[in-house]
DNA sequence: ATACTTGCAAATGATTTGCCAGTGT
DNA sequence: ACACTGGCAAATCATTTGCAAGTAT
């Protein structure tokens, strides 16, 4: 694997991979970077930037968790959705990515494979010519039982 | 970003309607809300709380935007709209409600009728029971254009 | 050695809240 | 009169930026 190309998605869960991108763009591998890349694939879900800084204890820093995110991101190790109102989510941008529904009246999110949403998708892009994506930002409505309502 | 004060005739109906509906719910009716409800009812396009208090002149101030602004959509008389990371647009709650698509790469926003995406939102139906909604939180995505790219 | 990084403070942008004088009813 | 409002300052929330000191390579 000696590919250059820095979008790729990671497909892999280890830490290392992670930490060779890191150095294949020429930046550092630090303690702070590699704590918080423990801190994402140690998570179920998506996390705000402050629930990985109180995660890196005492010397998490909540800016320089911003920053490198933001670097994370530009390398295609992380990725964020912005989930209503509430501030980011960050992942690690694992092979696999969800695609979510959020409710707006009960808040309920729901994350669902990229093929549930092919159909809509399909419609969008024949009916307006647009490329739907419910990955960064998500599908809004009403979900079934407050549809109901 | 259009000029709120207008030659053109302004529909007092709608301005004497949401009138109505302050008196109906014991709120008053200002000069500061008259000048918000004119300011949107001149505006051909949704609106952010800064440019509604500049067009309200020296005394507009944007703490009482929004103040009014929320009671105004409380009462169905506005209502708003997130375009990507923007902040908020502001508009009067007419029967016609636009929906919107948002490009992720060019920033571009799309106002359609409802009908054009209810064949998507129908597909959102049947296959996750869930009721879509493009009014409030806009379909993102990559538009013709920057889908080609 | 020398960039790159960190941590802290301070700035930013959007929105909200506290307070009190002012005004609609 | 009286409660509801407006305006101003200050607070909040999420995120960004400046900068000096620290560290990976």
């Amino acid at each position: 694997m000696t590919s250059a190309s820095t979008h790729a998605p990671v497909e892999t869960s280890s830490i290392a991979a992670a930490e060779e991108r890191l150095r294949a763009a020429g930046m550092r591998v630090s303690a702070a970077r590699r704590r918080v890349l423990e801190v994402l694939l140690g998570s179920a879900e998506p996390l705000r930037a402050d629930q990985i800084a109180e995660a890196l204890g005492e010397h998490g820093d909540i800016s320089s968790v911003y920053r490198n995110l933001e670097r994370f991101e530009e390398l295609g190790i992380v990725r964020h959705v912005h989930l209503g109102h509430a501030p980011g989510l960050y992942a690690l941008n694992t092979g696999s990515r969800l695609e979510y529904l959020v409710c707006e009246r009960c808040n309920r999110v729901q994350a669902v494979e990229p093929a549930a949403l092919d159909a809509a998708r399909e419609a969008v892009r024949t009916g307006l010519g647009f490329e739907a994506r419910f990955d960064h930002f998500p599908l809004a409505g009403l979900c079934r039982e407050c549809a109901a309502a």
